[in-house]
DNA sequence: AATCGGTACTCACTGCCACT
DNA sequence: AGTGGCAGTGAGTACCGATT
């Protein structure tokens, strides 16, 4: 029994054991399973990942053929036609193809090559437009450019033509021209006269020649309504003047700079007067009068050079202390004499936006008339820059040379301006093929028009700002006149302000502008109050 | 007819920088 | 060190139209 019972639990041992070794044999092919199954796993993420990439890729190229099958003639961005059309229709015209049958050709081609051209803006359903033109001469030759912007601030060009004489005649004439090549081109729907029409403001420099053409152009559009318009006869006095009216606006930009000028010139002024009576001791003769421009320009000029970041590395002196000296006195007479300057040139130059012009009151009809108006009159000479490229370009003989011109030129803005900007407008090739010198050259049209192109999109927190608000006031009132403070506008309410009075903790609220307008505010300057000097009343006339 | 106000271009000069 | 190219600057000039 025993001896049984040992024999029985030998063999159990033996089958422990047995067991123990199928197991460890077990695992170990376990493992090995366990191995192949993640390397497995592995070619199959890599597989799919590779079938993602091809999906994707085969997406894009489906969307190539797509976008290819659709000729791009006019960019929906930029809002232009592209420069390649443009040059297009110029070769067909010196081709003796008529202005007419362009567009024809251009389908024609289109179907032949199985592309489709894009839409066409249709300038003459829109309305509210604003002109812009200006006049540039390169030697010797006058050109005029004609520009519009439609409400959406978006830009077309018209039409860049030369002209043998700048006066203004001439320059309606062209104007005419233009016209009657929209006329031709859209086949007897008197587009060109639409698109006069639809414009309604004006926008140009200051010259003489432009002024007079604003009045001839108000002219000849009236004489268009009459005939365009439907019933025009049947229309009262005061409907025909409201259509027939233009409103014309200056560009600010060049009112800037004139204020600079006539801040030179007072500065001189002043400074000829000032030395009158100081004369200055010194033993050079020629240092005391010399040349047109006024001493404290040149002296800015100078100490811009020597003391501001970035003009002049090597001598920079970076601090800067602003503290009441001496000098304070004739810093407040010198700007006194200054916005003298300045005012006198606003009466010339901004008379319809002052009291008794006819933009002061804001009238309602005028503002919503002329919400295509850009602030300035940049939009002719960013056509110009194109045009000078091209002609630049032509004079240059060969074809080797012109794109040697080209690639310094985009080399120069990309290394030396540091131009930022679309990475691909800098390079020389694409996908190793060599790019043509149509391409480069719109490359670099594209870099000009960047680095000309402000931003055109009013910021309307910065205008909305009021300039009072941190300024110190002297407000009149029934009771007596009180120093004040404006701390801020009441949020949401644009015409009242916060202010604070001296020896008053309470703020209060008031509607500034109106009692500003009405010569019950001042606005003063804290210091110049408080040591109460005398102020010596400078005037040019 | 002369002057003024406005715009734009050309020319000469200057200082800076890279290249030789 | 000398030189050429380049941009910025001021002066001069042309031109137009309005005003005196």
């Amino acid at each position: 029994m025993e001896r049984e019972l040992k024999e029985k639990e030998n063999v159990i041992q033996f089958m422990n054991n047995e067991q123990k070794i199928k197991d460890t044999d077990f695992s170990k092919s376990m493992h090995v399973a366990k191995e192949k199954l993640g390397k497995l796993e592995e070619s199959v993420n890599t597989l799919k990942a590779k079938n993602k990439d091809l999906e994707e890729e085969n997406d894009y190229v489906r969307n190539l053929i797509q976008d290819n099958n659709l000729l791009e003639l006019y960019d929906e961005t930029s809002n232009q036609f592209t420069a390649d059309t443009i040059e297009c229709v110029m070769n067909l015209q010196n081709n003796n193809i008529s202005a007419s049958k362009i567009g024809e050709v251009i389908r024609t081609v289109c179907s032949l090559c199985k592309r489709q051209p894009n839409r066409v803006e249709d300038l003459s359903k829109k309305s509210n437009l604003t002109l812009y033109s200006d006049e540039t001469s390169k030697f010797g030759k006058s050109f005029e450019v004609f520009a519009v912007t439609d409400e959406d601030k978006n830009s077309y060009l018209l039409g860049l033509r030369e002209m043998n004489c700048k006066s203004s005649e001439t320059v309606l004439e062209t104007f005419k021209d233009i016209l009657q090549d929209f006329n031709d081109l859209c086949d007897g729907n008197d587009v060109g006269f639409k698109v006069l029409t639809a414009i309604k403001n004006t926008m140009s420099d200051r010259a003489s020649t432009e002024k007079k053409f604003q009045n001839l152009l108000e002219n000849y559009r009236t004489t268009i309504l009459t005939k365009i318009i439907d019933g025009w006869p049947m229309l009262t006095e005061e409907e025909r003047a409201a259509s027939s009216r233009m409103n014309n606006f200056f560009c600010s930009l060049h009112l800037l700079v004139n204020f600079a000028t006539v801040c030179g010139e007072g500065l001189k002024k002043f400074e000829s007067l000032y030395l009158k009576d100081h004369p200055i001791q010194t033993d050079d003769e020629s240092e005391t009068e010399s040349g047109t421009e006024s001493g404290t320009i040149r002296l800015l000029r100078t100490s811009a050079k020597s003391f501001s970041r970035g003009v002049d590395e090597k001598n920079g002196v970076y601090k800067q202390t602003f503290k009441p000296d001496e000098t304070d006195v004739m810093t407040i007479q010198v700007l006194q004499a200054l916005f003298s300057c300045m005012l006198n040139l606003l009466d010339r130059q901004a008379a319809d936006h002052l009291p008794g012009g006819k933009y002061f009151s804001k009238p309602t009809d005028i503002s919503a008339e002329s919400k295509s108006v850009l602030k300035h009159n940049k939009l002719p000479e960013l056509f110009l820059s194109r045009e000078d490229i091209k002609l630049k370009l032509e004079e240059i003989p060969s074809n080797a040379e012109k794109k040697k011109a080209l690639k310094s030129q985009l080399n120069f803005r990309k290394n030396v301006l540091l131009q930022k900007s679309d990475k691909s407008y800098f390079l020389f090739s694409s996908k190793k093929i060599q790019k043509t010198i149509p391409e480069l050259t719109e490359q670099l049209c594209k870099l000009v028009d960047e680095s000309k192109s402000v931003a055109t999109v009013e910021s309307s927190s910065s205008s909305q700002v009021s300039l009072l608000v941190g300024k110190t006031i002297r407000h009149k009132f029934t009771e007596g006149t009180f120093i004040g403070n404006v701390i801020s506008v009441v949020p949401g309410f644009v015409k009242w302000y916060n202010v604070t009075y001296d020896g008053d903790p309470a703020v209060y609220v008031y509607q500034l502008q109106e009692d500003y307008a009405d010569g019950n505010i001042e606005i003063v300057v804290r210091w110049y109050t408080a040591h109460t000097v005398a102020v010596v009343t400078f005037q040019f006339n």
